[in-house]
RNA sequence: GCCCAUGUGGCGGAAUUGGUAGACGCAGCAGACUCAAAAUCUGCCGUUCGCAAGGGCGUGAAGGUUCGAUUCCUUUCGUGGGCACCA
């Protein structure tokens, strides 16, 4: 009987799915595990090869929590809403509510097809009305709470609103606030909204007549049709999250992610402590303010930056330099950011002709402008300090201003040096001190001074949260006298109308907006973003048919937290802060029971693609084989992967693809072959290296490819594809089969009582599994099934307690053959809810010792000695092996190192 | 520029706490079985010197610590990723 993957696969894919032996109820004696996918967005594209590994490790994962007795919540869904859907929707005027659910339909059945143990019966989709009312719901929740700056935490705005009746605020008094009028009390409340709108700036297509992400601009042009880009002021949503900055930087101390994505969100929040502080215009009655993380410099500032935007530059601008800054704004203007980002080394300003007074020695410094300071961080405004910032001390050399040198040695005239070490000097009242020192007094005299005041700064910006987009969720929002009005929550779902066309609408709103009913009714006519949906999903997954509340408070306390989120770190920054900020409010306002979504993040690697090329002679029809085109002018084109064997290419596929157009091709070949160059890049269908999982199922099974892609290497990973070393993995099943079962004779499987030698060999395999699995160590898994079906095998060993044991082991990796043969073995009951094996240390207890022997650390020979031997027996022995007589020469070594159960060392 | 990863055979990779480098698999070579093919099985497979026994070298490079370093430290180079005139 042979080892048929098809029909197995088939028949317990069926019956699983008939008994519906992935549902996970809410309600168990079984203590409770979380196994998350981030959940893919369903494109046309379908899956390639690089798509499931992450999939594959979670299903792993969860099978196996699921043996050690969890009751283990699994599910998949769709991040459905999204601009390619609406792009596509543009380009053929299909909808995007078809194509999205044909791509979904497309999407599952390749999944289904790799066996996961997903419940489907929790499948949410984020376009789902169903889903999205309860989007609405908790933007609702966002628009009508505030951050409480002395609790550090969301309230409810009424209890702002009560607040200010009774005690004002700095800005007005209680009986102030009671007087105004509904829409000055709405504006006021807008400033400290959760989610709020505003105005900003926005990247407007003129041509396109579109408002344009920040992907779709390239250059300063639009990426579709270059057409230019200009900022334009719009109203926007934006969600507050800089008010969470110190909780969402705290929080990462208390979740198992990896340092590097735990650095990407401490760079993005981009937290710096310093200080405020004003610097008096001579002669004016402005003052400056400027930030600054170095308040210790304070008596080396040469002269002040303010960024070209700032709007005191025109106030202060002398008459003389009128002109010179017109003109500097003017060229400023012209440059995109990225020609200002691209050009950083080019340095650029203009002198104002003012000047500052330093509040301490009140020196006087010159005023400039210049393009290298940012409007939008701190107070578009620095103190530069040439001798200790190397972008300073260029402009200062650039425009001949005098350098003072406060760091005596530390500094060399010829570049800043950017030390906290040194000790100050020509400094004033913090002459003398280290430099890490005076930071803390100089704040401190700045605020008692009244000059200034402590300041912590963070470069993250609050979220905009507002797209002028079709496919998204609506804001339940109305517009009456420039006021928003939220929806009550019964009215929800606000669901999306049906709109034959998609193009933008007046002034770069939405498509929306287009809509005479929608507008007729005033609702907002922009939508949420791609990452609304996506903050909360793992939520809804636990209560998803709920119809009374997002997600039902006693179940989100029994799920809690996911245990395992497994993906990849593009969303490093976007999709996990804002979740993480959905998390912290919700707990917040006490709807659900924690704060921190993700207790554990494992990051899947990228897996590359493994590009083939062929080298066409140029102007002929012929192609030289990889080792001999440096002896042809050629030019480099990408071959498909799958008709390449290896490097070796099927020169008669290749004259048969696309559709004939290398029908004539002719081949330069080596020794009969043609072979290929290869390159590892990304996997895409235009390098033609993509590789669809459907094809090598078909032709391995799922088990097979389930197993390959994870003995490819480390789950976090990246690595190039290659179809290959596939075959390896099919044999190893097919060796595992032949365990049981034998192609002549059939059944060989026996109830013989295994050996000592045979339990050995169990417990070191359950040993080694188990640990491996549990640190996602999958490659190194596999390749211990591997080992133990060869020592089965050569022991001959086809004993049922024994191979029913590796039968369990071999579930989350390999389902379905497991379960085929574990029903072969006669055993009742699903194999997917057998009980895991535990290893037991006294079959793997050892009495002697194959120690390696060195000497001067080098192996020179190996020793078998008794584990109970004292150390002077071994040391006898040792010094009987002729090897290390051989060494010694008759001499007596200098020292012998014994570490027991390890190493023999003879030091000569 | 800054931060974080990472570098081991022809290839993917292993070595869990400083203790036998190259597990496992692919590819390759030689052989068995077969009329033949497939499948399966056996042996070899870092490099170099040597008939062999055995030895030299070897984890990007150079130093260091140690009886002993792929592993720890310093310097340096390459690759991948993130951030970036951030004051």
């Amino acid at each position: 009987m042979e080892y048929q993957f098809k029909e197995i696969e088939q028949k317990w894919q069926a019956r699983w799915k008939a008994d519906k032996a992935y549902q996970v109820p809410n309600i168990s004696e079984k203590p409770k595990f979380y196994v998350l996918d981030m959940f893919p967005y369903p494109s046309g594209a379908g899956l390639h090869v690089g798509h499931p590994l992450g999939y594959i490790a979670s299903d792993i994962f969860s099978r196996y929590k699921r043996l050690q007795g969890f009751n283990v919540l699994h599910p998949m869904g769709f991040d459905s809403f999204g601009l390619p859907a609406e792009q596509y929707a543009i380009e053929t005027g299909q909808h995007p509510a078809k194509t999205t659910e044909e791509n979904i339909g497309n999407f599952k059945s390749q999944l289904d097809k790799i066996g996961f143990c997903y419940d489907w019966s929790r499948e949410i989709r984020t376009s789902d009305p169903q889903y999205y009312k309860w989007t609405q719901w908790i933007f609702l929740q966002l628009f009508n709470s505030y951050f409480c700056n002395t609790q550090q935490k969301a309230r409810p705005v009424t209890d702002l609103v009560k607040k200010y009746e009774t005690s004002g605020s700095k800005d007005f008094s209680a009986e102030e606030w009671n007087a105004f009028d509904a829409k000055t009390k709405a504006e006021w409340l807008m400033k400290r909204r959760l989610a709020f709108s505003a105005y900003g700036e926005v990247n407007w297509c003129e041509a396109l007549g579109t408002v344009l992400a920040n992907d779709e601009v390239v250059n300063g042009v639009s990426e579709r049709g270059g057409h230019p880009v200009i900022k334009k002021k719009m109203r926007q949503w934006y969600l507050r999250i800089t008010k969470y900055a110190d909780r969402l930087l705290a929080g990462l101390d208390t979740v198992n992610f990896s340092e590097a994505m735990k650095e990407m969100q401490k760079n993005w929040i981009g937290k710096s402590e310093g200080a405020e502080m004003e610097f008096a215009v001579e002669g004016k009655d402005e003052k400056i303010r400027v930030y600054t993380t170095r308040p210790d410099t304070i008596f080396g500032v040469d002269f002040l930056v303010l960024a070209p935007e700032h709007q005191l530059v025109k106030d202060i601008t002398s008459a003389e330099q009128l002109g010179a800054v017109a003109k500097y704004l003017g060229y400023v203007k012209s440059r995109s950011d990225r020609e200002r980002m691209a050009e950083v080394k080019q340095v650029t300003g203009c002198f104002t002709g003012a000047y500052a007074i330093n509040p301490f020695n009140g020196k006087q410094i010159p005023i400039w402008i210049a393009e290298y300071v940012l409007a939008g961080y701190g107070t578009g405004a620095i103190m530069a300090v040439p001798c200790g910032d190397q972008r300073d001390f260029s402009f200062a050399q650039h425009f001949n201003i005098p350098v003072t040198n406060i760091i005596g040695q530390h500094f060399n005239g010829n570049e800043a040096n950017a030390t906290k070490e040194a000790v100050l000097e020509n400094s004033g009242f913090l002459n003398g001190l280290q430099m890490k020192d005076a930071i803390g007094i100089a704040i401190n005299k700045i605020e008692q001074d009244g000059i200034g005041k402590r300041k912590v700064n963070y470069r993250m910006r609050d979220a905009g949260f507002s797209r002028q987009r079709y496919w998204g969720e609506p804001f339940p929002i109305k517009w009456e006298d420039g006021v928003a009005i939220a929806l009550s929550a019964a009215d929800l779902p606000l669901q999306l109308p049906y709109v034959e066309k998609y193009g933008p609408g007046p002034e770069g709103e939405g498509p929306l907006a287009n809509i005479h009913e929608w507008v007729e009714e005033k609702y907002e006519t922009s939508t949420m973003p791609g990452y609304a949906g996506s903050s909360w999903y793992f939520l809804r997954y636990m209560d998803p048919q709920n119809e009374e509340t997002f997600c039902d408070r006693k179940v989100s306390d029994y799920w809690g937290q996911v245990d395992v989120y497994i993906g990849g770190t593009e969303h490093a920054v976007g999709h996990l802060l804002y979740s993480r900020m959905w998390t912290k409010v919700l707990f917040d306002l006490g709807l659900i029971g924690f704060d921190e979504p993700f207790k554990q993040l494992v990051n899947q690697g990228m897996i590359q693609g493994s590009s083939r090329f062929v080298y066409r002679v140029q102007g002929t029809n012929q192609f030289v084989s990889a080792g001999l085109k440096d002896q042809y002018e050629t030019n480099e084109l990408h071959a498909d992967v799958n008709f390449v064997d290896g490097v070796e290419l099927d020169m008669e596929a290749f004259r048969k693809w696309k559709n004939g157009e290398f029908a004539d091709a002719e081949f330069i070949l080596e020794g009969g072959k043609y072979f290929c160059g290869i390159e590892t890049e990304k996997m895409s269908k235009s390098k033609y290296n993509t590789v669809n999982p459907d094809d090598l199922v078909s032709k391995y099974g799922a088990d097979t490819f389930r197993m390959y892609e994870m003995f490819l290497g480390p789950v976090e990973q990246s690595k190039p594809w290659d179809t290959k070393g596939i075959e390896g993995v099919h044999r190893f099943l097919r060796k595992l089969w032949r365990l049981f079962n034998d192609e002549v004779k059939g059944k060989i499987w026996t109830v013989e009582p295994p050996t000592d030698a045979e339990w050995k060999l169990l417990h070191k395999t359950i040993k080694k599994i188990s640990y491996d699995t549990e640190n996602f160590s999958f490659n190194t898994a596999v390749s211990a099934f591997m080992i133990s079906v060869n020592e089965l095998a050569d022991a001959k060993c086809h004993k049922k307690q024994i191979l029913e044991q590796l039968l369990i082991l071999l579930v989350p990796y390999a389902p379905h053959i497991a379960a085929e043969l574990w029903s072969q073995l006669g055993n009742p009951g699903s194999i997917l809810d057998a009980s895991y094996p535990t290893f037991e240390e006294k079959y793997l207890v050892e009495s002697t010792k194959e120690y390696p022997v060195s000497i001067n650390g080098k192996l020179r020979t190996t020793l078998n000695i008794s584990l109970e031997a004292s150390p002077e027996e071994v040391e006898s022995l040792l010094l009987q092996n002729e090897v290390v007589q051989k060494w010694l020469e008759g001499k007596a070594p200098k020292k012998i190192i014994f570490v027991k159960g390890k190493m023999l060392n003879v030091v000569i």
